[in-house]
DNA sequence: GAACCATGGGTTCAATTATATCCATCTGTT
DNA sequence: AACAGATGGATATAATTGAACCCATGGTTC
């Protein structure tokens, strides 16, 4: 009849149980707290265990006398688990709005200046269509996994490393270098060489100073600046500039009102800045889940708009 | 104690043999041969349904009388649900590979050149290293859904929309313009309008006739080019143009030994073209299993520079 | 510092409980 | 009548628990 033979059988001897209670002694580092959070006996958690390391035919946990600690191999199952574990939660949310409609609560974390651009210019029109979802905009610099349940959607900028996640290009955006008027009367700058021992307004990062990079033409310029404020917080890099207290390289979508009412100045409109792609990342089931859709959906059609300088390629 | 309290408990209600007995009536497109497939009696089957539908309290499938069909409801968590046992499939080749080592097979789609491409540039290296390995490419311009195990890896080109699927984005390549230096001399292009009535080799895809896009300067054009030949395979168009039957507009990456031997020339080589991004995708998990992740981790090292004309972004 | 025990974590085992599976039967449609 | 799916009861299978068991560590004591 069929062609196709090779379908799962193991699955049936592999259940998801198991997967959960193994998932919870990697989190929670031991069999007894694992048995004590999901409310049963730690026999059947050590079981659940057993069960699968004999059906992988592969040691997961080293076993201390007091302690447990994962394999290698168990490390990969316990990320791959987490992420079918979380898979099949969002099961659950497609088929309770089915019945239910769009409603609960999405969890976005976004860089706090980008995260408030998303929130004027996207929540209004996504609370319109759909009343009853409540919008979390979770602010931070740091990105957290997302692999744990707790955030749905996160915005980044730049470039980054996760294979669980699907990452949507919505576009890019410049940085443009700026100072009030009164900053640049008394500091002029021509070049970037200029800058390299000007007061930079620098970001903090990880580490201290920052590289900027600007391009004219073919000539192109990296420069290692440094200066006496550095701020882990784009705003209040704005604020600081504004005061006149240096030179900051600042996103274009922050600028708006500042450049039209003058209280700054471009520095090297000549000198471009490459694009920082922005990226929209969520688990890969999540698209499926309406609340979250809505979201991506109204994303994707509007803020490019917003922050795309140039068309820089078809989306994914 | 601890904080975090909303764990998954509705797992232990939710069986992987249910899951894996709806998708496969949802392929099947029935419950007898569903149960057939699987060998096992049909009220098993029957009752694995009713069991999904009255925990998520929605109905997966229109009940007719000699069929079902699956509800909207159930075609969105019937995707999911392939994806999730996708997942779980790959847990097995996971562990196994920690006690067998890296062998198997990977399968591996691409359009017929490419995968010449990277049959010829990645392949040795990957043998050289797991000689256990066997690689398969699969030839062909039509992408397959890659949810069903068979397919591991796939390169794409251009646009795609795949939720379920990573993207890596490996660089790009540009188009050039070709045809036979005695075409040439018969039939000369001095503008990209020159080529609407011009004898065009377009390959022939979903629809007849092509649109080519050229860029010089700030001067944009856009053509829609049609010629008497037509052919679904970029490596005949190339031996076509070669032949003095037309203009081509062939991937860079083919036209190493046409151009340096002379047996074909650049048209309008002032005129550029967009750059056609290249994708790797594969299912989420994928990476985790290693023989996988060997072609992975030598493609995205190695392609790149056989590709990219331009460093365009960094990879994700 | 060596011997000692008490503690906490992991495992094993048998009994109980729950669950899945099958076969036969029933219902409804074509 | 014939087929596809649903239902029900009997049986076998599997999951869960709680108590007993191990065993390494850490602290205590001498």
């Amino acid at each position: 009849m069929d062609i196709i033979e090779p379908m799962v059988q193991d699955i049936r001897t592999l259940g998801l149980p198991a997967l959960l209670s193994f998932h919870t002694v990697a989190r929670e580092g031991g069999i007894s707290a694992a048995a004590a959070r999901l409310g049963m006996a730690k026999s059947g958690v050590s079981r659940h265990v057993t069960q699968l390391e004999s059906h992988f035919s592969v040691r997961l946990l080293e076993r201390g006398a007091r302690s447990v600690r994962l394999t290698p191999v168990g490390q990969k199952l316990d990320d791959r688990i987490r992420s079918i574990l979380a898979e099949v939660d969002l099961l659950e949310d497609i088929a309770r709005e089915e019945s239910v409609g769009v409603s609960g609560q999405v969890t976005i974390a976004a860089t706090p200046e980008f995260g408030g651009l998303v929130a004027t210019e996207l929540f209004p029109e996504i609370r319109a269509r759909h009343p009853d979802l409540t919008l979390v905009m979770r602010p931070d610099y740091a990105f957290e996994d997302m692999q744990d349940p707790g955030t749905d959607l996160a915005f980044r900028v730049g470039t980054f490393k996760d294979d669980r996640l699907i990452a949507l290009e919505l576009g890019g955006f410049r940085r443009a270098l700026v100072a009030s008027p009164a900053f640049l009367k008394d500091h002029p700058v021509q070049a970037p060489n200029d800058l390299v021992n000007a007061p930079c307004l620098t970001f903090r990062g990880d580490r201290p100073g920052a590289t900027w990079r600007f391009q004219k033409d073919q000539a192109r310029s990296q420069i290692e600046v440094d200066g006496p404020i550095a701020v882990r917080s784009f705003g209040i890099l704005l604020q600081l500039a504004i005061a006149g207290h240096g030179l900051a390289n600042l996103p274009e979508f922050m600028l708006g009102d500042a450049l039209k009412s003058g209280a700054l100045a471009r520095c090297l409109p000549d000198w471009s800045q490459g694009v920082n792609p922005v990226f929209l990342t969520f688990r890969p089931g999540a698209r499926k889940v309406a609340r979250v859709a809505a979201v991506i959906e109204q994303a994707s059609t509007k803020l490019p708009g917003l922050v795309t300088v140039e068309t820089a390629r078809p989306h994914v």
